[in-house]
DNA sequence: CTTTGGAAG
DNA sequence: CTTCGAAAG
């Protein structure tokens, strides 16, 4: 049942050559090493998957874990809930559940989510030109101090990307970053919305340490995708997309799962549907927990939940020990 | 497996009352007869089902039936062959098979149907502006003299709606005529198409005698539907559709499943998927075998398939004695 | 490849 | 309720 895998190198890929198709998100074989690797048809080699590691329940000071937070971009939440993503969320049971692409209205969410005993406190954003796009959802087991949608811009603030609820020690904002979509077209908002929603983290840092999760929909670094070579023009691996990450961190931010694990190459949270890539483990890693630097201390662990099934990407989560 | 009741009633409905909803095609219960029909909730009445008697092979005058005729509104072609309909086509083998609302480009046919080495002879009409909408096909065992596509009236032949095929002895003609949709917004044109198609298949019949089969969407009397109160004004059952189809029987034309069935009521061909009006045998003749009235003393039998599953229409099968 | 709402039935 | 193509990812 579950996926094999245990040595997994933790190197980043090497040679990626010969791209075929066009601008396809990812490339099918690719992986280019070995005596395999010829120049012929694809050898349909093994592919390398990632097995994450058992949880950490203690931060470095040695501090148990307190509190614990899941995101997932669901891609549809009706379709996730037929799928039983919410089965999956019950077993894991965070003390937070973050949503993206939820794709649904308020008023058309199946009953077996908005009635969820275990969550009494539920916030929904959704996108108010078209139905069924973007969309964001937070539920909390204990009620937040206070729960804000967007981040009080206009022109950014209609299509449902972001939650933010305070609680006492710190901020958690889920968010679904915009796309830059096929043929880079909307590259150019990207990079305002990139500039405004660091502004608006950095504000809110100010007040209080931070926790943000999501699909952020950026691989930062050549580790963080299978495919890197060939996907430096598409979506979600500019040089502009990934720049506009690095500034971020920069602000103060960081990225917990790469913090804890400097050099983990293969670990994905998405994989596009299409050439059986989640077979192949031809993914991206899009969807994180980044942190305050001052939280960094509480960091437990960042875990990516790879083996749970209902939608293109899978679930992350976040242990603290706040 | 195959549904029950036996003694269906030879008399058409009672009285249809209270019809709830507003204009909606068919009614939930709306059966009102018999001590059950009272005023308050719905009581979940027994469907009246119909059971199609088994296939008379042979003409009044003693003559063997020779050829057989399948017509289906597959509603999706696509759907409907991955739902097995094809398996049905095979037991039922036909040597005629004609086909409407496939809803699909020819580009875009599956190939379980192109490569059919049981139909050789493969004709396919789709709708010319939007894809997806009406079409119709007919798959032949043996080759036809002729074939042609429309009715010869530019405004009416960009839908893919009839396919003409001339065989020694007759004319085929498979039509998907046009609905009056939902607030009767189509219905002036139905009243145009009705004249005309009326017009092509006298002059055909002037030259050798037709058989008409498909998707009519005309219930014509009370007798071939399950709700004709409720369903006045709605398409299908409008006094001027089924004046049309008066009209077309007129001009030298029978209904073959009613010249041999005259008071068979319950006998449906379509059952809206909404309320699970299949299950309560909620449904429509709109399906019909009509034969120029040489044709008649080759009438051998009129089937109605109402176990075949895969659309929300089902088949009817034609044994002739040609 | 898969989700969604919209048109159509 | 179910089909389909479109937009989006």
């Amino acid at each position: 049942f579950q996926r094999a895998c245990v040595c997994a190198s933790r190197l980043p890929p090497g040679n990626m050559s010969k791209r075929g198709k066009k601008n396809e998100e990812v490339a099918d074989s690719d992986n280019g090493t070995g005596p395999a690797a010829k120049k012929g048809k694809k050898e349909a080699e093994p592919p390398i998957l990632y097995e994450d590691p058992p949880d950490k329940l203690t931060s470095k000071d040695g501090r148990a874990a307190g509190l614990k937070i899941t995101s997932w971009n669901v891609d549809g939440l009706r379709a996730w809930v037929k799928k039983k993503g919410l089965d999956w969320v019950r077993e894991e049971s965070p003390d937070v559940l973050c949503l993206q692409e939820t794709k649904c209205a308020e008023k058309a969410l199946p009953g077996e989510i908005t009635s969820m005993p275990e969550y009494p406190h539920k916030y929904w954003a959704g996108s108010e030109d078209k139905e069924g796009y973007s969309g964001v959802a937070m539920l909390c087991k204990t009620e937040p101090i206070n729960v804000t949608y967007g981040i009080g811009k206009e022109e950014h603030d209609k299509e449902g990307r972001v939650i933010t609820a305070e609680f006492p020690n710190y901020f958690l904002v889920t968010a679904y970053v915009p796309n830059a979509s096929r043929g880079l077209v909307r590259l150019d908002y990207r990079k305002t919305w990139d500039v405004d929603f660091r502004a608006y983290l950095s504000d809110l840092d100010k007040r209080k340490p931070l926790i943000l999760c999501g699909d952020l929909n950026v691989a930062h670094q050549e580790i963080d995708l299978k495919n890197p070579k060939g996907n430096r023009k598409n979506a979600g691996f500019t040089p502009e997309e990934r720049e506009g990450f690095t500034q971020l961190l920069d602000a103060g931010f960081v990225d917990s799962f790469r913090e804890l694990y400097p050099d983990q190459a293969y670990a994905y949270t998405f994989w596009t549907y299409m050439m059986n890539a989640r077979g192949k483990n031809v993914g991206w890693r899009l969807d994180y927990f980044v942190l305050s630097k001052a939280l960094l201390p509480s960091l437990c662990d960042s875990k990516i939940r790879n083996t749970a099934m209902g939608s293109d990407h899978c679930p992350i989560t976040l242990h603290m020990a706040v």
